[in-house]
DNA sequence: ATAATAATAGTAATCGTTACTGTTTTGGAG
DNA sequence: CTCCAAAACAGTAACGATTACTATTATTAT
C-alpha cells in the first residue's frame, strides 16, 4: 500500500532529471543535489531514483557498465554508449519497437518488452583516434 | 602483449560452459569447478571467463540483473528474461541483425553492435500464475 | 635443465547499491 | 490548531559481485 506522501527531495531529483538532456548517475545526482540541499543523504537520492522509475516518471539505464543511469526523457528513444570514452546519447530508431511481437512468434511465453541499446565510437572520438594515428 | 599459456582450468571452465544450455554465473560456474578441482579459486574462475569472453569464444550476459550470466553458445541468438524467476533463455529473432544499420541512419558516429533482449514471463511462471488466482 | 613469465590459490580490497536506525516531515482526523 | 500514524529523511553500516594483490606453481621456449 504505502501510501505516497510528498518530498521535497525528490521533487528536487525529478526536476534536475527533467532538465538534462544528458543521463546521470546516482553520484552525479547526489553531487547536484548537494549544492541545493548540502544534507541530502545518497540513500535518499537512490530510495528516490527507484520509487520515480517504478512510477515511470524516469528511466532507469542498464548499459553494460557497473553503474547505472538515470534518464528524465521518458519519450520511446534508444540509446548509444561509446565503448572508448562511456559516453550515452540518444538514438532514435524508428521501427525498432514491434521488434517484441517479431519475437514473440514462436517463443513460448509472454513478451513485455525489450531492452536494446548501440555501442560503438562516438563522434569526438573518432576525431581522437584519427589525430593520435598522425 | 601476454603470449597465451595453457591452463588446465581454462580448459575446463570452456568445456562446461559448451557443454551447458543454460547461462551459468560465474559462482556456478566456481560451484562445478570445484567438483572436479576442489582447489580452484574463485578468482581463477573470473578471470578466465573474462579471457574467454574476450577472445570471443563466450558470451558475456548483463540482462539487467546484478549478476553476470555467461553463455559457451556464441551462434547468433537473443536472450528472454523472466521478470518472475529471473530465468533465462535462447530466443531465435531473426531480422534483429542489420537492425544496427538501420538505427546508423542519422546517427553521428560508429555503430559497431547492439545489445538486445527481451523480457516477459516464461511458460512454466505463467502456469504458477494461474494457478495461484484459482 | 634452466630461466622467464603466465597462471594459480588464497585473500584483501573496491565500489555501487541496499538495509538499518533513530529523527523529522507530512497529512488526515478530531 | 493539535495529535498521531506513517512516510521520508540523514547518517551510517552492511552487502555482494567483481577485481586486485601476493607469494607460489605450472608452462614453454631456449
Amino acid at each position: 500500500m504505502a501510501t505516497l506522501k510528498y518530498s521535497r527531495q525528490r521533487e528536487r531529483i525529478r526536476e534536475f532529471l527533467l532538465s538534462r538532456k544528458d543521463h546521470p548517475t546516482a553520484d552525479t545526482v547526489y553531487q547536484n543535489m548537494r549544492q541545493q540541499s548540502p544534507n541530502i543523504s545518497l540513500g535518499t537520492v537512490y530510495r528516490n531514483l527507484t520509487l520515480l522509475a517504478d512510477m515511470g516518471e524516469i528511466n532507469r539505464l542498464r548499459l553494460g557498465g557497473s553503474v547505472d543511469h538515470f534518464d528524465g526523457d521518458t519519450s520511446p528513444h534508444c540509446h548509444f554508449l561509446c565503448t572508448e570514452c562511456g559516453g550515452i546519447s540518444d538514438l532514435k530508431a524508428d521501427g525498432i519497437d514491434g521488434m517484441a511481437e517479431l519475437a514473440g512468434e514462436g517463443f513460448d511465453g509472454q513478451i513485455d518488452g525489450h531492452v536494446t541499446y548501440f555501442y560503438g565510437v562516438c563522434r569526438s572520438c573518432m576525431m581522437s583516434k584519427k589525430l593520435s594515428k598522425l
